[in-house]
This record gives structure tokens, C-alpha cells and sequence, in this order.
RNA sequence: GCCACCUUAGCUCAGCGGUAGAGCAGUGCUUUCGUAAAGCACAGGUCGUGGGUUCAAAUCCCACAGGUGGCUCCA
């Protein structure tokens, strides 16, 4: 058999060589330090036969590379060999957490002998298992359970696979009456697999039939898990690990199926990579925007207003004003026309729209006139009637708003257009208000009341390209201009399974024109895409910008939909150059998405050092003692003059302890004055980042700080 | 909404059946200071809310509210 190594270079094998052999054959410490290997791109057990890998593909000749973990010195620490820490080698750690997902189950099972477990996969950053138990497990186990965890990395078994034919491995399982592990293996069959694959936690008594194929299923005294893996050759490998959390999960996702506890764990090859993933876990909890927002006094939320109602506090509300202006630069220079609208309207509206039965769960209930209810009372209807007569829509009242174009369209509406008039551009920050589950709320982030940078543009068919171009660009102005490039980009398509139907309006040729319009769209943003289907909007199907908050969680921030369906729902009309009436098209775009949940991510993408055109407080004059109250003062009121937020420290505290704190607050500019500075009008100049710049002329610092503003430097 | 956990001063947290504690922040006084925290004093809490157990509850039990993590959902 010939084989290619990574170097390119092609040696030839035996027939039954694995990538243990080989990893031997080319040296001691490869040998030593291997944990599995990839052949032809996929990831393998160390022991598995390459010849049996390579028989899945057809592809010839063979590559394969050895998947190694970081050489450990005498101290412990770990040395990666392209010298990157935790995270250098993917693979390796994927092995490493899959096999201690497996060690983490055996101790689970050994501790609470009535667990099933039901599916344990690796992530980016750890790993975690599903398992049905009705005890629960709490944080007060964990010990125990690592303390188990520990005992089987010592006793260093080997992870042995085995495999068995369809209905050897099926009857195992059926003998077992685990239905979550028949379940995974009735998937893996249909997904085209012809055996189903066991890892043992320890050795074989007996010897495989054939390569690693048994005819029955042989007799296993130490743990073992229907698997497909692979694993690392043994416990031994594991460095150091962690139960993280627990939590609830369900079989296949559904809430009305079997609930599993989650049990998350992660794991590293050394304690002190372990330690600094840790530590920088509490760091991110530093940075977390519901924490910065606290300490900096942005926003607040408060269980006598109510969840997920955000109260925005003087110094936030510097921040969404200084962004909704730098919005209305860029909507002046694209020819958008601004509009104000109301925040609830009649039900028919948005029944009309669609909003009301597609997504009655995430609104508020109507309000109802009081009339209507006194004549409801008169009828005597039953408060299980009300309730079904609101669900039905059969009651007129109003709606808090959950989306604003419905008013827009409203506008449009309003009065005749000719193609001439196209595009028109309507724009509003405009506040919804939608009913998410109490469990979703978070911060800024997730919120029940918020208010989005919205505009809807309605378009001729020939123009939908030329203004979903400028919509993108839109969004990437503003991210540019606030330094976010770790982003990506999404576009959210119909969910094609049947039953799902209910889940959006129009029809499906409609929407595949929609989609690919904004296909189109995003391939030219010259940034890589992912099309997604079941992520559209209901009314069609949209680009997002994705980004990642401080513990991992993606949210989607700026927006750009392509829509059909509302012109036609609404008979949106525009008289053509034929003089006859034509449909247009709409776009709906908010390159924040919404004010509460962009600047949330914000306020994490710069840990509160915001530059200088968003800073709250943007210099604070510190005098070094109040013998120079006056020309600290004066410093502040000529920097007021230029419209600087500013403010004096009057404490009297010691210099240092001023510096300290403007430090803690983040402020970009500190201005330290005192007897040298009064007499020569100069002010001492403090950066936040970078320190002390020295004396210059107040009016020389102004004049730099202007620019620095004016430009929205970073 | 579901599961687990959490809720003590403005903030961060200790106390876990026997009279409510610390640091920071705040207030007052002393100090008047040149690039990351001077000193002293004072004030501040129905221990989330409501029930229960007990001679005695911040502490144990129950319910509710709010929060955190995850699940589900997300126009």
C-alpha cells in the first residue's frame, strides 16, 4: 500500500498497516506522542487499519498525517509544535474531549448506576454529555464525579474499538434496552453505515474475527459506548479536565421528547492549559456587557419595570446618540427619508401583514378597547372565551408593535407613486416590543422593548440589486468604523422540510427569487458566506451579520431582507413608465439591528474603552490640588466650548489616585494641570492606553482632539 | 416556558440555627500633593417577597419574584 505523509513524501506499507505502525516505523517520539491520525482528511483511532479507512473513499493514493498532541517538559507545560498554545491543534483536541466525554460517562454511570446515556460530542471548547437520569445532577457532584474521573485517567486503559454487522450490533443494543443508543445507531445505519462501532474504556479479552470486526458481541467487562469515534489511544492521555456545567437538554432537540440532563465538561492536555482557559473564562466575565454595564453606569434593568425592559442610563444614552447620529450621516448621504410612527396599531393591520397569526406567541397580547370588553361582559363571556377569542384574532383591539414595517408600508401607501418616485427610502429608529421566553432574556442582548435602526425601501424589480448593494454597504461602513471584523455573514433561507410552511408566508417561487438575489448580494461582499436554510424571516429570506459575544453566543446584529410577499399582502402599487400599476419590492434593513443588542456587543468588543466620538466622557481634568480648582475649570469650559463631554475631578484625592480612577472609568483623556501648566496655558496630557504624552498648548490639544473626534478614529 | 443553581449595604462578597460583617463606593474632617489608590471618623441592611418549622431563622422547608447557565425559541 502506498502512503503519503504530509511532507509529501510517499513510502510504501503493509497491507494492514495502521497509523500506529506507521507513526512507529517513522519514529519513536512521533510514536510516543501520536493520539490519532487523519487518512484522507478523516480523523481515526491510532490502531485502526488505514486500509479499511481508505476503502471508504476510492481516492488513491492514500494521505496520511499523525494527529499529535503538545510535548509536555519537565514543569508540565505544554509545548505545541507550531508553538501555539491551547486551541494550536484542533484535532488533538477533539480527541482529547471525545475521550474524556467517555471517561466523564463512565464515572457518571458508576456514581448513578441508573443513567442511559444518550450522545457525548466534543465542541470548540470543551465538551459535554446527554444522559437520562432522574436524579439530578448538581454542582455539588462534580467533585465526586471528577475524583471518578481522575481514579480512570490513572489506571491508563487503552479506548479499544470494536465493531459489529447491522444486526449483531442492533441486537446488542436492543439486549441493552438503551433507546437513545438505538436510536443513534438506526441513524448511522441510515445514514449509510455498515457496522456500528463500540469503544471499550479497556482491553478485549478476546481477539477481533476479523480486522476489527467480531462476529458476536464479545464479552466486555469494563465500560463501553456504541461510538463511532475515534478516541486517543488511552485514559493515560488525558492532562487535565473539568466539569463545567449541567444542564437540560432534550433528545433530538424537542422540547415535548425525553429531557436529558447536559453535563458539560472540558479538557486540556495539561493543568495549565486548563488554568489559563479558566482564567480567561473569568476574565470574559469581566468584560461581560451586563457587568461593564453595571460598573459604567450604561444601562440598567429593573424588576419593577419589568424583564427585558432596558432603562437607559444618561451615560448609554450618550452612546446610542452619538451611533444613531453617525446612522443619520450615512441615511442623509444615501438619500433615505426619515418618518416617525406610533408603537401599537390596530390587529387588522397586522394581521394583514401577517404578523398577528405567524407570530402571535412572540407578541404581547392586544390591548382591548374598554368598550368592547363591557359588552363582552354584558354577553357573559367566560374568561376561557376571551382567551380563545384573542388567540383567533376575533377581538379588535390593538397591537404593540413587533415590527415596524407595516407602518412604513402604511406611509407608502398613502399616496400614489410613479416609478419615477422609486426607490423611497423610509427610515425610523423605531421601538418594538416582542414577547421572548423569560429563560431567553440576557442583558442587552436579548431583550423585550427595543428599538431598531430600521428602514424599509421599496424598489422597482431593476433596482433591487443596485439597493441591496448599498444596504450592505451600509452595514459594513458601520462595522468598519467601530473596528468589529470578526464577523460573519449568514444568509437565511426558507426552512424547505414539510410542516414548516407554517412558518413563513408566500409562495415558494417568490422566495427562491428572493434568495437568490440575496445570494447574489452577499457573494459580492467579497466575505465568506453561509446559506442557512430555516433562518429566514417570514416574510422572506435575509443577509445577517453574525457576531460572537464574550462567552461564545452568536447574535445577529445588522440585517438586510429581501421581501415579496408584504407589497403583495399590503397591494403595494407604483404606476410604471407603461402607465400601468406594477408591484414593488421591498427591502427591510438595520445595519445595527437593534440599539440594545448592537451595543451590547459593543460595549464587550471594547470593554467600555470606547473611542473617543462614543466615550461618555470623553477628558477629565485632574487637578493635582484644588489650588488649581480654577484653572482646571477653565481648562474644562473651553473644551465644553468645543462640545467635549468633560468633567473635573474636585476630589482631594492625591494625583494618583485621580489618575486611578479616570483609569477605572476608562476615560480617553486625562488633562493633569497644576502651577507649570497655569502658568504656561498648557495642559499635561494622559492617555488612557498610552500614558503620559506631555505638555501642550490647550488650544493645540483641542484642535488635535477635534480630529480625533470628527473622524471617529478607533 | 423547561432543568439546575443563585439572591446579605450602591457594588463585590463573607457569615450558613443563638444580637448582621469586610473591602470598594458615599459623607465629614485632616492632608494640598506632578502621572495607577494618603489618614481618621461617620453613615449605610425588615439578609429578594410571602408563608411554615423552631424557645430562637440571613441560616432549615414550601411557594412566588428576579437573576445566571443551558435547552427550546428568536420576525
Amino acid at each position: 500500500m502506498k502512503i503519503t505523509l504530509p511532507d509529501q513524501s510517499v513510502h510504501t506499507f503493509d497491507d494492514n498497516a495502521t497509523p500506529g505502525s506507521v507513526a512507529a516505523s517513522i519514529g519513536e517520539g512521533l510514536a510516543r506522542a501520536a493520539l490519532g491520525a487523519k487518512v484522507n482528511g478523516k480523523l481515526v483511532d491510532l490502531t485502526r487499519p488505514i486500509a479499511d479507512v481508505a476503502a471508504e473513499g476510492d481516492s488513491s493514493p492514500v494521505h496520511l498525517a499523525i494527529v499529535t498532541g503538545p510535548r509536555i517538559n519537565k514543569k508540565g507545560e505544554a509545548q505545541w509544535r507550531d508553538g501555539t498554545p491551547s486551541g494550536g491543534d484542533a484535532d488533538a483536541l477533539y480527541l482529547l474531549r471525545h475521550s474524556t466525554a467517555h471517561v466523564m460517562a463512565e464515572a457518571i454511570c458508576k456514581l448513578f448506576p441508573k443513567t442511559q446515556l444518550a450522545y457525548g460530542p466534543p465542541l470548540d471548547n470543551g465538551f459535554y454529555y446527554d444522559l437520562a437520569l432522574d436524579t439530578p445532577i448538581s454542582s455539588a457532584d462534580f467533585p465526586k464525579i471528577e475524583a471518578e474521573m481522575k481514579r480512570i485517567v490513572e489506571e491508563d486503559r487503552p479506548f479499544t474499538r470494536y465493531e459489529l454487522d447491522r444486526d449483531t450490533g442492533m441486537g446488542k443494543l436492543y439486549d441493552e434496552r438503551n433507546k437513545y443508543k438505538i436510536d443513534n445507531a438506526d441513524r448511522a445505519l441510515d445514514g449509510g453505515a455498515q457496522r456500528l462501532s463500540f469503544y471499550v474504556t479497556g482491553p478485549l479479552a478476546a481477539e477481533p474475527d476479523e480486522g476489527r470486526l467480531f462476529e458476536k458481541a464479545p464479552r466486555v467487562t469494563n465500560f463501553e459506548d456504541l461510538c463511532m469515534g475515534p478516541h486517543v489511544p488511552s485514559t493515560g492521555r488525558i492532562g487535565a479536565f473539568k466539569i463545567m456545567s449541567v444542564a437540560t437538554s432534550h433528545w433530538h432537540g424537542d422540547v415535548e421528547s425525553d429531557r436529558f440532563q447536559r453535563v458539560y465538561g472540558t479538557a486540556f492536555f495539561t493543568q495549565a492549559e486548563l488554568d489559563a482557559h479558566l482564567a480567561q473564562l473569568e476574565e470574559a466575565k469581566q468584560r461581560d456587557h451586563r457587568v461593564v454595564g453595571q460598573r459604567h453606569g450604561l444601562f440598567t434593568i429593573d424588576e419593577k419595570v419589568g424583564q427585558g425592559l432596558i432603562l437607559w442610563k444618561p451615560a448609554g444614552a450618550i452612546i446610542r446618540q452619538e451611533l444613531q447620529k453617525f446612522i443619520l450621516m450615512h441615511l442623509e448621504r444615501q438619500g433615505y427619508s426619515q418618518v416617525f410612527t406610533p408603537h401599537i396599531g390596530r390587529l387588522d393591520l397586522f394581521k394583514t401583514s401577517g404578523h398577528f397569526p405567524y407570530y402571535q406567541d412572540s407578541q404581547y397580547p392586544p390591548l382591548i378597547l374598554r368598550e368592547q370588553l363591557s359588552t363582552l361582559a354584558k354577553e357573559n363571556c367566560t374568561c376561557a372565551e376571551l382567551a380563545h377569542k384573542m388567540e383567533k384574532g376575533d377581538i379588535d383591539g390593538y397591537l404593540l408593535k413587533p415590527m415596524n414595517c407595516p407602518f412604513h408600508i402604511q406611509i407608502y401607501a398613502s399616496e400614489k407613486h410613479s416609478y419615477r418616485d422609486l426607490p423611497i427610502r423610509l427610515a425610523e429608529f423605531g421601538t418594538v416590543y416582542r414577547w421572548e421566553q423569560s429563560g431567553e432574556l440576557s442583558g442587552m442582548t436579548r431583550v423585550r422593548g427595543f428599538t431598531q435602526d430600521d428602514a424599509h425601501l421599496f424598489v422597482t424589480e431593476d433596482q433591487l440589486d443596485v439597493e441591496l448593494a448599498g444596504c450592505l454597504d451600509l452595514v459594513k461602513a458601520v462595522f468598519t468604523t467601530l473596528g468589529m471584523t470578526d464577523y460573519r455573514v449568514r444568509v437565511g433561507l426558507r426552512d424547505p422540510a414539510p410542516g414548516k410552511s407554517d412558518k413563513f408566508v408566500g409562495d415558494a417561487e417568490q422566495w427562491d427569487k428572493a434568495g437568490e438575489s440575496c445570494r447574489k448580494a452577499a457573494a459580492s461582499l467579497g466575505v465568506p458566506f453561509t446559506a442557512e436554510e430555516g433562518e429566514a424571516a417570514f416574510y422572506g429570506p435575509k443577509i445577517d451579520f453574525v457576531v460572537k459575544d464574550v462567552i461564545g453566543r452568536e447574535w445577529q446584529l445588522g440585517t438586510v431582507q429581501v421581501d415579496y410577499v408584504l407589497p403583495q399582502r399590503f397591494n403595494l402599487e407604483y404606476t410604471g413608465p407603461d402607465n400601468q400599476p406594477h408591484r414593488p419590492v421591498m427591502i427591510h434593513r438595520a445595519p445595527f439591528g437593534s440599539m440594545e443588542r448592537f451595543i451590547g456587543v459593543l460595549i464587550e468588543h471594547f470593554n467600555a474603552s470606547f473611542p473617543l466620538w462614543l466615550s461618555p466622557e470623553q477628558v477629565r481634568v485632574l487637578p493635582i490640588s484644588d489650588k488649581f480648582l480654577d484653572y482646571a475649570h477653565s481648562v474644562a469650559s473651553q473644551l465644553q466650548q468645543a462640545a467635549f463631554r468633560v468633567t473635573v475631578d474636585r476630589s482631594n484625592d492625591r494625583l494618583n489616585a485621580k489618575i486611578a480612577t479616570a483609569q477605572q472609568d476608562k476615560v480617553p483623556y486625562m488633562l493633569i494641570v497644576g502651577g507649570k501648566d497655569q502658568e504656561a496655558g498648557t495642559v499635561s496630557v494622559r492617555h488612557r492606553s498610552q500614558g503620559d504624552r506631555g505638555a501642550v498648548p490647550l488650544a493645540q490639544f483641542i484642535a488635535d482632539l477635534k480630529q480625533e473626534r470628527d473622524q471617529r478614529r478607533l
